[in-house]
Parts: structure tokens; C-alpha cells; sequence
DNA sequence: TTTTGAGTTGTTCGA
DNA sequence: GTCGAACAACTCAAA
């Protein structure tokens, strides 16, 4: 007698190194792949079109995976104890295997899905597992560094042979795959959805004496190079698995030829546990989603037209607005540009994170409820082991520093295309003659900006200064 | 329980 | 141009 089992497919879109999958196959003869469109989520005020696009995109791309295989990926749509109900009875399937999810909103919905159904949870969309890095008193962490050299002593995780070779035999007789119509990923996202993909931007950054994990110290933080690995959204629907990219990151120290290259690669796997690290913070605390982890209150200002002009792209900043049509235009900011941004909403227009943290999950493929939260909350000032409050972001400095030549801004605002170099970081200081030259008028072409920025600092400091 | 050292990513000012 | 201090105490983690 064959027995057949669900997977149940969340934010683990990918046949290596998967744990849940591997676990089904160990036990069962069939497997059924069922990816649920939870329609509540399509219409949380935190949805993104696009990010549903990419995720449609990685689904297509499962299922070619799955063929050779003999497997088929059913699509369902509805509440996932129903789904799950149903799909159980038609297929006399005896148990569900599924990736654990550690949002408020995955938490409540696994919670009722274990109550009347059997589950085995397997695996973690994290390196470590929450729950796993805890003080000696059994508490969690709250500031990184600690939380790091504990995450660090831990035994790496070991990553699964590759089981590619083993059929899932989908049965036959289950409702047919169904992909609705969904908006296409637009042309300009530099993404493409996949296993496949992700694996060979991994192998891209990481492979060979020169790599650029090797140069990631430096490369980082340059918003006119491509110095960062991009993975994001690949990690974020578990396109690849976050313990194979850690372990190959792992086996470039391995060979790497010099300290140098060795600290670049140990400051990259630094960002994977920043990742894990509000992973388990979100577990530990699903507060910080509703509102400060610290600082009783802030008192934001919440202009509207502000938030209206940060959205589109039109301070007047230029290193503000390119990466905000960067974030419009790709779905993906650069590390940098969202901490120059988010800075620049909290800080100089004194605009509630959760209006910047809202508005990054309506773009970003990567968007993670996660990293997003803490990212945001780190640099508000409101966070666990957030940034000082009087760390303030001078957006043109950081343009000067980050993208000296103006190579950024100028891709990303053609209107400025001719500006000088010596005025691309401040265009509004133009003369009227190069304004002419340029091409480029001030409140005509491009806006002057909307706030000084060292009199929005000074706001700033004595409005923290009074939260405290 | 008390003490001690430390804490992702910045900016500005004055010597 | 370079450099160190101030920004502001506060809380956390570990001994």
C-alpha cells in the first residue's frame, strides 16, 4: 500500500535542500506539491503586486522542476485548512509536511491548521531555528553582537545531500493546475524567479579567487557598483536555501588567500545573521510589528504631502529620490539607499516608520515582514539594538560618499543627466546659467528640495530628545 | 546582586 | 585636510 503526503509549500520554493520535502519523500511513496493563495494576503494593506508576480514567476519555475520528477504542483486558492481539508480527502493523503513561518499572521494560521490537521513542521526559514540561540537564562537576545557570537558557537547546520534523482509520483487524479491570471513581472525588474537562477547568482558571488564576496568590504557600500549579492529575494520566498548559502559562503573563507579576503566574506555572512537575527525577534516579540520596540512615542508630524513627494521620488535629494525610483522602477533598493531613505523619512520629515515600512512591502520582492520590520524600526531609533537617535543621515554627504561621480543618480534621474559633478548631490545650487545649460530647472525639472536638511536635524534631535 | 564593558552602517565642530 | 570628541545616557549581557 503506497502512501501519499502534502507538501505544503509556503516560502521554501525550491526542491534542494528542501527539509519538508525531504522529509515527505522519506516516508511516502506520493507526494502532492500544493502551493494555497491565501486571498487574505493579496488583500493586506502591506501586498505588492509584483512581489505576487515574482512569486507566480517562482512557482512556473517550480513546477518545470518538478516534471522530470513526476511531480505536478497543485495550485489551490482559499483558507489553507480548507484547502488542506479537501485535498486531503480526495487524495486520502495521511499527513501534511510543511516549513515552519514565524510572521504573527503564519503563526495564527499554523496554529489552526495543526489543530485540525496532522502536520509535521520541518525545517526553518532560517539558518538557526528561532528559539535555538537563547541567553543562559533561556531569554532571547535583543542586541546583535551577543545574539552573533551565540549564533556563531552553534554547530553549522548541515545541508542535505541532494536528493534530485528521487520521483514524487504526484497522483494523477487531483484538480489541475491552475495559474491565474496574475500581473507579469514588469520588464525592467532585474529579477528572475527560480532555483536555478538563485543558484547561479550564489555561485557567481562566491566561486573563485576573485569573487566579490572577496570585495564586499568596500563594494558594499557603493551605490553605483554592484557589490552586493542580490540574493534577497531568492532567500525571501526560499528560492535557495539560507543554510547552502551559508555554507558556500562558509567554503570561500575556506579559500580565501588573505585576512583580507577572509573579513570580507565573515562581513557577508554578518548580513545573514542580521537576517536570522530579526527572524527570531519577530518570533520572540510579534509586537514590534504593531509598534516601537522602544521610546514610548515619538511625536512624528505625518505630512502627507511630504510622505507624497518621499514616495515618488521628489525631495529634491538626489540620492533620496534616485533610490526611490530605483525601489519603484526594480523592486530591489541597495542596503545603503534604504538606510539613506529611511533615514531621511523618519529623521528629516519626521514620518512614522510604519509609513515607510508599508510602503517598502508594497515594492520590494524581497519584502519580508522580518528584515523589513527591523531594518525600519533599526533606523528610526525605536528597534532592539537600533541606531542612536542622533545618528541622523546627511543625504548629500552620503550621495558624496556612496556614489561620488553621480552615476547612481544620474540612471536613476535622467532629468539630471547633465547636471555638473559638482552639483549633481545639491542641484538646487546650480546657477541659473548651468541650470539653462543643464537642461535641468529647479522646480521645473527637478524640485527643489523639501525640507533643509540641517534645520530638519536639529527638529529632529530635540523631537527624539523629548521621546526619550 | 552587583559590577563592568560594550553597543552595524553618522555628523559636526573645533583644535 | 585631519583628528578626536561630543552627541546622551541607557540598557544589555555576562562575569
Amino acid at each position: 500500500m503506497s502512501q501519499t503526503a502534502i507538501w505544503w509549500i509556503r516560502r521554501d520554493l525550491r526542491l534542494q535542500d528542501n527539509q519538508a520535502l525531504n522529509a515527505a519523500l522519506e516516508a511516502n511513496q506520493k507526494i502532492i506539491p500544493v502551493f494555497i493563495m491565501d486571498t487574505r494576503l493579496l488583500d493586506s494593506p502591506y501586498a505588492s503586486p509584483q512581489r505576487v508576480a515574482f512569486l507566480f514567476d517562482g512557482l512556473r519555475s517550480l513546477q518545470a522542476g518538478l516534471e522530470p520528477r513526476r511531480g505536478r504542483l497543485t495550485l489551490q486558492e482559499g483558507e489553507p485548512v480548507a484547502v488542506l481539508s479537501r485535498l486531503m480527502e480526495t487524495s486520502s493523503a495521511r499527513m501534511i509536511y510543511a516549513e515552519p513561518d514565524y510572521s504573527p499572521f503564519a503563526n495564527r494560521r499554523d496554529r489552526q491548521v495543526e489543530a485540525e490537521l496532522p502536520v509535521e513542521w520541518v525545517g526553518s526559514p532560517a539558518i538557526q531555528p528561532p528559539g535555538s540561540v537563547l541567553k543562559s537564562n533561556g531569554e532571547p537576545y535583543i542586541v546583535f553582537t551577543p545574539f552573533s557570537k551565540a549564533w556563531q558557537a552553534l554547530p553549522a547546520p548541515g545541508v542535505p545531500a541532494i536528493r534530485s534523482d528521487q520521483p514524487l509520483d504526484t497522483p494523477e487524479n487531483l484538480d489541475s493546475l491552475l495559474f491565474p491570471d496574475q500581473p507579469a513581472l514588469q520588464e525592467q525588474i532585474p529579477f528572475m524567479a527560480g532555483e536555478l537562477e538563485a543558484k547561479q547568482r550564489l555561485n557567481a558571488f562566491v566561486r573563485g579567487a576573485g569573487s566579490p564576496i572577496f570585495e564586499y568590504t568596500q563594494a558594499r557600500n557603493q551605490l553605483d557598483q554592484e557589490g552586493t549579492s542580490q540574493l534577497s529575494p531568492y532567500l525571501r520566498f526560499g528560492m535557495i536555501s539560507p543554510r547552502r548559502v551559508y555554507s558556500a559562503a562558509r567554503q570561500s573563507i575556506q579559500a580565501a588567500k588573505n585576512p583580507a579576503d577572509r573579513k570580507a566574506a565573515e562581513t557577508w555572512i554578518n548580513e545573514l545573521i542580521w537576517r536570522d537575527f530579526y527572524i527570531h525577534i519577530l518570533h520572540h516579540f510579534p509586537r514590534v510589528r504593531q509598534g516601537n520596540f522602544r521610546m514610548q512615542s515619538v511625536p512624528w508630524l505625518n505630512d502627507i504631502s511630504q510622505f507624497t513627494a518621499w514616495k515618488n521620488g521628489e525631495t529634491g535629494y538626489p540620492v533620496v529620490d534616485a533610490a526611490m525610483r530605483q525601489l519603484l522602477q526594480t523592486g530591489w533598493m541597495h542596503n545603503r539607499a534604504r538606510m539613506i531613505t529611511a533615514s531621511f523619512l523618519t529623521k528629516d520629515l519626521l514620518i512614522d516608520w510604519r509609513w515607510g515600512e508599508r510602503w517598502f512591502m508594497q515594492h520590494l520582492l524581497d519584502g519580508d515582514p522580518a528584515s523589513n520590520n527591523g531594518g525600519w524600526q533599526w533606523t528610526a531609533g525605536t528597534g532592539t539594538d537600533a541606531a542612536p537617535y542622533f545618528r541622523i543621515f546627511n543625504p548629500i554627504s552620503q550621495g558624496q560618499r556612496h556614489d561620488p561621480k553621480g552615476s547612481f543618480i544620474r540612471r536613476w534621474l535622467p532629468k539630471l543627466a547633465s547636471v555638473p559633478d559638482q552639483f549633481i548631490h545639491e542641484p538646487s545650487k546650480m546657477p541659473d546659467e548651468i541650470q539653462r545649460r543643464a537642461g535641468c530647472r529647479i522646480g521645473k525639472d527637478y524640485p527643489a528640495p523639501i525640507i533643509d536638511h540641517h534645520a530638519a536635524r536639529e527638529r529632529a534631535l530635540s523631537a527624539y530628545r523629548q521621546a526619550h
